[in-house]
Formats: structure tokens, sequence, C-alpha cells
RNA sequence: GCGAGGGUUGCCCAGCCAGGCCAAAGGCGUCGGACUUAAGAUCCGAUAUCGAAGGAUUUCGUGGGUUCGAAUCCCACCCCUCGCACCA
């Protein structure tokens, strides 16, 4: 080995060997197979941090499961489909200042390339290049074999192949769906687009029709259940009103709302038009039909309804609103015979309609005569209006006054009545804004209905039933986000997939529009098995026809009638057959949390929609994200690092040894200097650790005569082989560098100031294929400097060997630290200078009082009373009565409180301390520099200060002498 | 608002599910020492507070509670981060 540590050097050369002798790219055999995917990378740029977190994360899985002995394949591919590489082309251009900054100075893009990436297809092929490039120096084991690019032309057959079949199980539908749209520019609004109100959301209200005669009064209400606890409605003697004429599926209806709400709806998927002014007069005083429950009920005027909200017309329902209860009561002595209205208001009874135990009958009075709500304009109000919304929410159950609802919970009924609502034209559903929102041209937006869209149909219950059943078999990781992925499923909604701009594939069915670029990234790890044979020359795009795609990857149809129709060889068609059924289902699909809601959601949904069973997938796990020195990351506006340029500047073992130990599983790391500094300083002294050993030529194993502290140093390395194979194993990879690296390091260190040496060649054997999947080009060399001749990536990885474990040893160890550790301190504590030691191991006694005790402790019942009844009962022990009472009262408390281990161990062992300190004396002499005397308290022979009598098992009693000042 | 995660000793963070040698692992930083002509690297030690004998005292977002015993369990509250869609 060299010297000095070469990052570069010795990545380069076992990159290439790597690469020449084939060795991660697996086939079919007998060995158990392990398929583990990340999704491949959106090339809209270099690869960066984020991705090289991740990957990383698949490639130290992939490394560890192949050295458990798994046949491991690890495949990638590239992302380009949708729309931000078009974007990013147009920028480019177009020479946007910003855009050419950050790609230049930040992706690290030549200056005389950049500008030549005008177009979404150069853009593609630079970043494919490049991306593998980077992902081979960092050195994944993945198999290249089986890249593909989601805009080859057999991808997209692949593509195809899956929509026509999802399409001819009922999944894809047509409807209409709403969007942020600004009418200026005729065009939907993104993020991007808007000048104020990117936090907006669509919200989806119900509408009520209320009837006067032949018109609709339309309410909007975020709680359909509400509608049976309406007694009135309010209308704004201030706001104009307009009749419209609105139809909907050919039913034909007149509506009275604000101005503001008819030019809303114009936006919906309905036919509007103004019909004539109505003035607001009109409409106060007036006895309206509840569809629901065929009340009659009265519209009364109020100031506090906003013509832009809703319909401009709000219904009120005094018993669970606090400002519908105080506005109906401020009415209560008001005059209103201007609206013709004569009815004593108070007279009005309010309805109750849903039951919740934090309150009587009607909460909205409840809360406001307790909360001492004066009127509307009291800023509780508003506090009123939450807490009874959240309590009537949550705990909240629908009355008998809701007849076939009654019993429902409140949190569960908003879809089911808008459902049904709907089918009885008593409601219709209406999409708002959370907060107003505008364009950046400075129209104020509306919700449009876009209509003729393709859906796939998420939100259907049979389909969400089998991903629930799919989830409920599968390992999630961390556990933790079990309940996220469930609440996503529940959450789901059906899910536009067709597009008119960007790349991609055309639907079959539909060619007009292409396939959007979530959805044709859902089954591909299959496409993996089939993309071998595709580079490998051995398909033709001819050849990808359905039935092809039918038979090799659902095994339907007949092999004899598939070959003849594509001209497939039955053999090859075998063999891609059964490569799929070896490899297939996907063990893990390892990813950043950003994917949850989306990418990995719909992987489940398209898994468990076209395969059987048992080719769903089996695990999932996620990871946090990357940000530097505390900012976040931004592909197009940075900061943003990319894995090229960290491994160019720290190498590729260093990089992966920081962002594996910067921060575990799904907590967010942050990339730091000092902390990637400090990651090379560690390989770098693994490096010199290993050099050393190697160049001393020393190589006993286990079999040689062992010291102590050789039995220690194996019995702790136990310890850290199982903990790192158990926190691989969950993925976390922090954990797992903790123990197989950091800690062990430190043992490594404590052996050698004890002087262990025997056993380092045989320490560094196995410490280095512990490490192996972490820094795994270090970990060759080493492997090799050693006379290994294969590779260590597939050497067998360290397992935990109970044979090895010895308590004695450590126990014995703990007593060597114990008291080094307590003579140092009282030399710190009393800043003297020690002329010499004088240290007393336990009398027998009391070793016999800890024998006595874990006996009793074996039968369950220690305690201070038995303890000392059955020391006393021996003759032996007679004579120090006095002092076992005191010796017992503090023993007993330390066994109660988990301090038995150690002591059933020293007992059951019988360690002799008087040993094991006269053996370890020359180290301590070394440590505390100056001379030592080790005693029995049973017969000191030199005690000046009765120390002696402090001695306890484990801990010796300890006496210093000073040295006389001069 | 809804959903998820989090608040630990100078910093990053482990511990919490399965309460007890937990003043709390590990890393970083800082300070002191060894080595060195020197720097760096490496090694040793310290790093809540107090302490001239290995000890004592006060800590784990805030306030309560359960328990012989709480960072860990229960309740309430405060604060922070992320997601809420048709976009990868």
């Amino acid at each position: 080995m060299e010297q000095d540590y070469r990052p570069h050097d010795i990545e380069t050369k076992w990159q290439k060997k790597w690469n020449e002798s084939r060795i991660f790219e697996p086939e079919p055999d007998s060995r158990e197979k392990f398929f583990i995917t990340i999704p491949y990378p959106y090339l809209n740029g270099n690869l960066h941090a984020g991705h090289t977190r991740t990957f990383t994360i698949g490639d130290v899985v992939a490394r560890h499961k192949r050295m458990l002995g798994k046949n491991v394949l690890y495949p990638m591919g590239f992302h380009v489909t949708g729309t931000p590489i078009v974007g990013l082309a147009e920028l480019i251009a177009s020479r946007d200042p910003q855009t050419m900054d950050v790609y230049e100075r930040l992706h690290g893009i030549p200056g005389d390339i950049l500008p030549t990436l005008d177009t979404p297809e150069k853009i593609v092929d630079y970043f494919k290049v490049e991306s593998e490039k980077a992902m081979r120096m960092i050195g994944y084991s993945i198999d290249w074999r089986r890249k593909f690019t989601t805009t080859d032309p057999t991808y997209k057959k692949f593509i195809e192949w899956q929509y026509i079949r999802l399409e001819e199980k009922g999944l894809i539908v047509k409807g209409s769906h709403p969007v942020k749209w600004c009418p200026n520019d005729n065009n939907p609004v993104e993020d991007h687009d808007i000048l104020h109100g990117e936090e907006a959301t669509i919200v989806e209200f119900t509408l009520i029709k209320f009837r006067y005669k032949d018109l609709v009064l339309p309410c909007a209400t975020l709680r359909p259940e509400t509608t049976y606890g309406v007694t009135n409605l309010w209308v704004n003697p201030k706001v104009d009103y307009v009749k419209a004429r609105v139809e909907k599926d050919g039913k034909v209806e007149f509506w009275v709302v604000s101005k503001e709400a008819f030019r809303k709806l114009t936006f919906t998927d309905r036919e509007v038009e103004y019909v004539e002014d109505v003035p607001a007069k009109d409409i106060i005083g007036i006895m309206l039909t509840n569809p629901v429950t065929g009340d009659e009920v009265i519209s009364l005027p109020a100031s506090f309804v906003k013509p832009g909200n809703g319909s401009g017309i709000v219904m009120s329902v005094p018993a669970h609103a606090p400002f519908d209860y105080l506005a109906l009561r401020d009415l209560y002595d008001a005059d209103l015979s201007e609206y013709g209205i004569t009815e004593d208001l108070s007279e009005i009874k309010l309805i109750s309609l849903i039951k919740v135990p934090e309150f009587g009958e009607f909460p909205a009075k409840e809360i406001v005569e307790t909360m001492g709500i004066a009127s509307q304009a009291d800023p509780k109000a508003e506090e009123a209006t939450k807490i009874v919304y959240r309590r009537e929410f949550h705990g909240g159950v629908l009355k008998e006054i809701t007849g076939k609802y009654t019993g429902y919970p409140v949190s569960k009924i908003k879809d089911i009545l808008t459902r049904d609502f709907i089918a009885e034209n008593v409601g219709e559903t209406f999409y708002e804004f959370s907060e107003p929102v505008v364009c950046r041209c400075g129209t104020p937006c509306v919700v449009n209905m876009v209509k003729g869209q393709w859906f796939l149909n998420y939100s259907n219950p049979e389909w969400k039933e089998k991903v629930y059943k799919c989830l409920n078999q599968m390992r999630i990781i961390p556990a933790e986000y079990r309940v996220e992925f469930e609440n996503k499923v529940d959450w789901l909604k059906d899910k536009a997939c067709a597009r008119r701009k960007g790349l991609g594939t055309r639907l079959p069915f539909d060619k007009e529009w292409l396939i959007e670029s979530l959805g044709d990234s859902t089954i591909y790890m299959c496409y993996y098995i089939v993309a071998k044979f595709i580079q490998k020359g051995d398909l033709t795009i001819d050849q990808l026809t359905l039935s092809f795609f039918d038979y090799v990857l659902f095994g339907k149809g007949d092999a004899a009638a598939v070959a003849e129709e594509t001209g497939v060889t039955p053999a090859l068609l075998e063999e891609i057959r059964s490569d799929f059924t070896y490899w297939y289902p996907v063990d893990l699909r390892s990813s950043g949390k950003d994917l949850v809601p989306n990418h990995l959601l719909f992987f489940l949904f398209h898994h468990v929609a076209l395969f059987d069973e048992d080719k769903w997938p089996g695990s999932l796990a996620v990871n946090g994200f990357v940000s530097l020195e505390g900012q976040k990351m931004s592909k197009s506006k940075g900061p943003i690092l990319t894995l090229e340029s960290a491994v160019s500047e720290y190498g590729a073992d260093i990089t992966r040894m920081y962002i594996l130990s910067t921060a575990e599983q799904t907590q967010d790391a942050d990339w730091q200097k000092t902390g990637i500094d400090s990651a090379r300083r560690q390989v770098d002294r693994f490096y010199a650790f290993a050099r050393d050993v190697i160049e001393s030529g020393k190589r006993a194993t286990i079999g040689t005569e062992l010291k102590q502290i050789d039995r220690w140093m194996l019995s702790r390395m136990q310890n850290y082989i199982r903990e790192t194979n158990v926190a691989l194993d969950s993925i976390q990879t922090r954990e797992a560098i903790q123990n197989s690296f950091f800690l062990l390091i430190n043992d490594v260190r404590w052996y050698q100031r004890r002087g262990g040496e025997a056993l380092l060649y045989y320490v560094l054997d196995t410490w280095v294929r512990l490490m192996a999947p972490f820094t795994p080009h270090l970990c060759e060399e080493i492997w090799e400097a050693m006379g290994h001749e294969d590779p260590i990536s597939l050497a067998q990885y360290p397992l935990y060997n109970d044979d090895l474990i010895d308590e004695g040893a450590e126990l014995a160890e703990e007593l060597v630290k114990g008291t080094l550790d307590d003579v140092e301190e009282i030399i710190r504590v009393t800043k003297m200078t020690p002329q010499k030691v004088h240290l007393y191991t336990a009398p027998a006694w009391k070793t016999e009082a800890i024998n006595c005790a874990c006996t009793i402790q074996a039968e369950g019942s220690l305690d201070v009373g038995t303890l000392i009844k059955a020391l006393m009962a021996n003759p032996e022990m007679k004579r120090f009565g006095k002092e076992i009472p005191k010796f017992v009262q503090k023993l007993v408390p330390e066994f109660k409180s988990g301090g038995a281990e150690r002591y059933e161990t020293f007992a059951g062992l019988g360690l002799d301390e008087e040993a094991l300190l006269k053996e370890s004396s020359a180290f301590l002499e070394k440590e505390i520099d100056c001379p030592i005397e080790i005693y029995s308290a049973d017969s000191p022979a030199y005690d000046p200060e009765k120390k002696s009598r402090f001695a306890e098992p484990l801990r010796p009693a300890i006496y210093i002498e000073a040295k006389k000042e001069e």
C-alpha cells in the first residue's frame, strides 16, 4: 500500500476492475435474489447531493445484501418525460441570465457546451451521459446493461401497452377537474406564474340549492350536514345580485347569485347565461324551501355576507355556527319592516343536528354565552367558531334529525352527503380558492373546470382496497411511515394523467394527449428486465407487441403463438420470461421522502392493478433531504452541490461515508464543510491503521493463545457486527457507521493502548469487510494488500458469533478502566502529584454477600431484610455483623435498579480481582506514571488511612500518597 | 385548517416504542497535555455546576399527572419543519 491515502487513484483502479470483471451484472442462479430499485433521476440538471444520498443508500443496501450471499440486482435508468426539460431548453435558448449562471457555475456545465443545449433532446443526451459518469465515479454497483431513457421508442411501446391494459380494466376515465386559471391569459397558472396567493389551495364547497318559486338560491358550505339545521338564509342588502340561466348535463335552472359569483360560475363546467339584475330587497324576507328537509325558511338581511365568497348567499345554522347565532340575535329587536319582515325573529327555533360531548344542545349559543361574546364584531367570535368547528368535526356525530345519516361521525360524512345530494339534485360541488389568487399579469384568477380530461381512477374503492392489502403485507422502513402511506391512499383522488405539453408517450387511445410523466414511471422496474435484451440487440421495436408484454410480464397467452406473432424465438421468449419470474417482484424500493404522496403511491397503485399478488413489491424505504450549510438546494436557482464535484474534491469513499453518517434515514442531512473535512480525517485514520497492520507483517489469528485483552477485543467486535447488521437491515446507515466505524475504532485504540497486538490482522480482516459497503474502493484496496484474491465486494459479510462473546473479559476491562478513571479523578480533584497508589480489592465477605444476593435474586425475593438474614445465618459472616447492614442497604437498591447483571457475571465467573489488577498493574503504572501496590482488603500489608474498608467488588478502594513538595 | 415529523447537555445528534448504574453514546468545536524545530496529523485528558478522595447538586420545549423511581409513560399547552396535488 502507498504511504498516503490517495482516494482518486484507488477509486479509478477499482472502478475499472469492477467494470471489467462484470461482478455487478447478475444473472439468475440458484441463490436467493434481491432486487432493489431507486427512482431514476429526472434529468433537468446534474445529479446533486440529494441524489447522492438516496442512491448511496441504495448502493449500500445492495452491497450489504450481496456480501450476505444474495444475488443482487441494482439497475438504473433516466427519467426525462414531462415539461421541466422543455422549459429548461427554452431558458437556455433564450440565454436566461440566472439559468445560464446556475447551470454553468453550480451544475458545472462547461461554458462552451451550455449554449448548445437548446433543445430538450440535446439536454437529455448531455445529462444522461454525465449522470452515468457521476454514478460510476462514486462507485455504485449498478448493472448498467439495463439502462434506458423514458423517451426511448421501446420504452414508449411498454408505456402504451401498460395504458391500454389499464384502460381495459376501467381504471382510466374521462372527466373534468379544477385548475387555477387566469381569464386574461386564458391559461392555467402554475406556481411560478402567481403574483399573490401562492399558498392558496382549491377548496371543495357544496352548493345547497334552496328554492323560491322557480328560482334556485344556492348557498356554498364546507359542511353540507348542517343543511339539516338551517333556520334562515343571509342576503346582503348592499350587494348586487343577478339571475342567471344555468345549464349542466342538459338540465336547466335559474339561479340567483351575487355578480361576483356569476362570473366564477362561467368558468365551471356549466353553461351560464345572464338574465337580469335582481335587487337584493327582492330576495330578502322571502320564504324558501330547504331542499333537504322541505322546511320553509326565511331570508334575512346581513351585512357580513361577502359577495365574493361562495354564491353571495349564506345559509344560517345558529345552533352550531356562532356567527349565525350572533347575527340572528342582533336582529331580534331590529325593525325589518322595510324588507316586509314583521315576524318576531326570536320565535325562530334553533335546530340542533350534531351531538358532541363537550357541549349541550346548541353549541354556538352555549359558547357565545360562556365566552361572553357581545356581537359579530367581537374578535372572540372567530375563536369561538374555530373551537366549535373543531370539537364537532372530531368528536361529533349526527343526530336523528339527519334521518338515515344518524350516528355518522361528522368527520366522515362530507363525501357521503356530497355524493347523495348531487344524486338527488339538492346540491352541487363548487370549487373556490382558500385565499385570493392573482396572476403575474395582475388579473384575479378563478377556478376553471377543464373538461374532457383523462384520469387515473385512483378514487376507485376496490382499487384502494387492493393497495391497502398490499401495504399490509409490505415492510415499510421506517415503520412510522406506514400510517403516512395509509393516510395518503385514503386522501388520493382521481388524477389527471394526460397533458398537452412536454416529452412523453402519446395516450394510445387518444393520441392528442401525452401521458403525464408521473404516470409513466410506475411499474418501469419490470422494464429493466426487458431492457437488457433490447440493449443487447436481441429484440427489435416491432417485436414489442401487446402480446409480447402480456406473455413476458404477465405470463399470459401461448408462447408459441407469441413467438409466431413477434418473430422472437421461443427460446429467447422463455429466457426473458424466466428472467422476469426470477427477479420480480421488487424487494425494496428506496427513495426520498418527497415521493411518498405521489410516485411511491402510484407505484403501489399500478402494481396492484396490473400484477398478481406474488409480484407485488416487498418493501418501501424513505430517506430525508440534503441541505447545504443550512440552505435548501434548488436545481434551477441554486445553491446546489453536484455529485461530480463532491467526488472530485473529496473522493468517492469519503463522500459516501459522510453523506450516510451525517443524518439518519428520514431526517434531513445538512452538508457542511467541517463535517466532510472530518470524514476525510476519519477515513484517513482507517487507511493508516490498515497500512500499519499490513506492514507489520504480523498475522496471528484467533487460533493462537489469547490474552484477556484479545478476548475483550473479539467480544466487543461481535456486538458491533451485530448492531451493524441490524442497522443495515433497517437502513439506518448512521447507526451502522457509528457501530462499524466510530465505536469500533475507539475500541481498537483501547486495545492497542492496553498492549493488544496479536489480533490486529484478524481485526482488520473483519473490519474491512464490515466497512466495505460504505467505503468500497478503499476496502478493496486494503483487502487486496492483505493478500486476498477475490474482490471484497463478493466476500462474506461479518456475522455475529456468540462463541466469541466473553463477558468475563469485558467485565475485567471495565474494572481496569474504572479503576484508572477513579484514580485520575482523585488526582485531578486533589491536584496532587502521586508518589504511590495503593489499591485494595474487596474483602472476601463482600464477594460472598454478592454471591448470596445473586442467589436470592434468582429466587426472586431479594430485599434488604432477607439478604441480611441470609448472611447472618452464615457463622463465617458473623464477625462482620456491624458492617453487613450498611453494605446490604447500598447493594440491594443497585440490584433493583439495573445493576444486577454485572454482579451476576462477576459472581457467576468468580473473577479474581486481585489477580486481574496485578496483571494490569504495569499498564496502570504507565498511565498514572507512578508505582502501584495491590492488596486484598482482607489483610492489607499497608493501609495508613484505613481506606481498605471502602473496597467493594468491582470497585477497589484507593489510597494515594502525594509526592511531598520540595 | 388537515396530515406527518420534531424540540436533549456550545453545535450536530443518539437515547424515548420495551421507565432504573443516564450528567445522558458518537461526531464536531473549544481548552489543556504528549509528540514535533514548528504547523498539521496522531495520541491522552477535560468540556452542566460545585468539589483538596473516586462525591454532591441542578438538567432533556412549558406546566401538570402516574410511579419507590420519568429524557423515556399519560394529559394539556407553546414553538419549529415538511406535504396538501395534477408538478417532477
